[in-house]
DNA sequence: GATTAAATTAAACGATCGGTCTAATTTATT
DNA sequence: AATAAATTAGACCGATCGTTTAATTTAATC
């Protein structure tokens, strides 16, 4: 489950039909997201990721200019896979539009469970640091949140165009409190190795906008 | 306003009088608490604390095992510190139930932004590292929880019993949904560097328990 | 087929990490 | 006056940090 393809790795240009680059830089974020989801950046060592993903420190600094590149990446990464989750559920026309906020509220906390609450957020994980990482990420992180707080916005707009919350509810506030306080719900889950807080927070979200 | 009181620490055994032990401690622990409030734990290397409390490192290990215990040690004080607070806002009889935790809240709030938003709550600090940290902590850090908890919860109780909330509600839960929710308040504030997150969060949180 | 360029990895690097240890210094106790 | 206790000073240790350089392999060019 964890450690990824170790391929046998040649010295030396590879052979003509190999796309190896992609597949070991791949390899590398992949063991990246893993451990930073759990540990964040700064006590993540680039040693540990490189054993985890089994390539040589020397390829690192090909792939990649710097740790702090490689973390933008994967912040890149991890955002575009949320947001392609975000969408999966919240655009599905099948259920009303509360239905499916629920339903992916039901499938982040599965997710946190597959992994025995050992994982966070890797967004929420590097906002927490902010005071001990390169000052570019903070943009980045903002970027992020803006992005998946829009898109929650959209579908309690839905919600309410389906009558599922009241008229006069704020929309573009109330996702951003969905945000603010899940990033809460993800952190005491994962202290407390349990889905109760994420049940708890959104429980009372839930029940709060419906009114 | 940053760094403690350096006052000419001298060599050898203190004459009687003095408690200049527990000054040299208290140094170490004022220093720990502003570097670790900002970067956390792994992040926070002993020779930055000890450059700002001015304290050369032969002494951190005579008036401490580890850095690992510094940090409960830090713990511990943090936590009492911000249960006194708690205590002093939340007990003043003066002003309504609500009115205590509203507050609290504000002085929070004030708190925060007296660091320009750099410096955020220590337990959730640990609490996202917890990956990364000796499992030890996670009892610790547990354990604070659950008693600002309780303070929190008497605070509504006292609320209900004024009839500024509704008899039915549920004050344990709620106490627990608002340390959820305020840590990832805090968590967001210092990634923005702004109060906006703790006021959106506070007033979702008090306009949904008034009812 | 020899030469050069591109791609990848192995190994070494200097800095810093938490932690140890010994010596020096000062005062208290005997 | 001699010894013990408390504290500071800071060199030092091995491990690990992120980064750089040199060697190796194949592809492309002539």
């Amino acid at each position: 489950m964890e450690s990824t393809t170790a391929g046998k790795r040649r010295r030396g240009r590879p052979p003509k039909g190999a796309d190896s680059y992609s597949e070991t830089r791949e390899s590398l974020i992949r063991a990246g997201l893993e451990i930073l989801t759990e540990k964040g950046f700064s006590a993540s060592g680039l040693d540990e990721i490189l054993r985890r993903a089994t390539v040589p420190k020397g390829s690192f600094y090909h792939y990649f200019v710097s740790k702090e590149a490689f973390g933008i990446e994967l912040i890149d990464r991890y955002a575009a896979y949320f947001a392609a989750k975000l969408d999966r559920f919240l655009d599905e026309e099948a259920v009303s539009p509360l239905q499916r906020f629920r339903a992916f509220i039901a499938d982040a906390s599965d997710g946190m469970a597959r992994h025995a609450f050992t994982r966070g957020c890797l967004v929420g994980n590097l906002g927490q640091e902010m005071g001990a990482l390169p000052e570019l990420f903070r943009a980045r992180l903002l970027a992020v949140f803006d992005d998946w707080q829009t898109r929650v916005e959209h579908c309690l707009l839905a919600a309410k165009e389906a009558g599922e919350i009241p008229r006069d509810a704020d929309c573009r506030q109330l996702a951003s409190v969905f945000w603010i306080g899940w990033e809460g719900a993800v952190l005491r889950a994962k202290l407390e190795r349990d889905a109760a807080p994420l049940e708890t927070f959104a429980e009372f979200f839930l029940s709060g906008i419906v009114r």
